[in-house]
DNA sequence: AGGTATACTCACTTTAGGGTGAGTTATTGT
DNA sequence: ACAATAACTCACCCTAAAGTGAGTATACCT
């Protein structure tokens, strides 16, 4: 047993905000769809293209990739940037400053779990 | 358009892990159900009964509730303190340095969901 | 004797998400 | 002429998660 909170401590704790609103709700909601911080990662280290992405990945299609990729657009974490428009298309992802900042997050929870798994 | 990276950058980016190894995986995929995040900020924040918390969640329904805490429990999020074993059973809840090391980083996507959203 | 309270569990239905197969477009290479 | 390539979308299935209804134990209160 740990760190139980002192009676008469009125409640208060040491965590920032009084009240977890729905907001958190949406970021977890958006965040946890299998693959998707995994491919925010790698934009992040650098992988561009859809076809780079997916031989990083091997057990991840090409329908589910494609699904998260216009996710992460759609959430304004990564930029999509068109080389090429005629086939065969050429497309460039590149992280988001709101991205970054995710990541950086995202990041403090793999520290968390290597803590405590 | 943000924050592209610099080309020849090697790849390296700010993010302190360099790849983000299954554990993220893991960490996402046992903090994203419904309601288990604020139910532990609640617990957090000195609710330690079943049937407060079931009135600070009107919504949230006794089974799912039931099924959050024993998976709070199973986590090493929270400790389940049996006060009274016969029936009307009296049972508390309080949150473990482990959960509230995560509440801390749940708390920061709070702040980058109230940022950017 | 019947109702209420606490903290659940079990079985079931419904919904959402993950995953698969096929098809598209235009250009370059053999 | 034919295959390959890049980056997808559409339609479908199937499983896992969410949510619902009912039931349980025991003691106290009226």
């Amino acid at each position: 047993m740990s760190s139980q909170l002192k009676p008469g401590t009125s409640n208060a704790c040491n965590i920032t905000a009084l009240s977890l609103a729905c907001e958190v709700n949406d970021v977890l909601r958006d965040i946890s769809p299998r693959w998707k911080m995994q491919v925010l990662h790698k934009i992040a280290a650098g992988t561009k293209q859809f076809s780079s992405l997916k031989l990083a990945f091997p057990s991840l299609s090409d329908q589910i990739l494609g699904k998260r990729l216009s996710e992460l657009v759609d959430d304004e974490l990564i930029d999509k940037v068109i080389i090429e428009e005629k086939a065969p298309k050429r497309i460039h992802y590149f992280i988001t400053d709101k991205g970054l900042e995710l990541l950086k997050i995202i990041d403090d929870l793999h520290q968390w779990g290597l803590k405590w798994y």
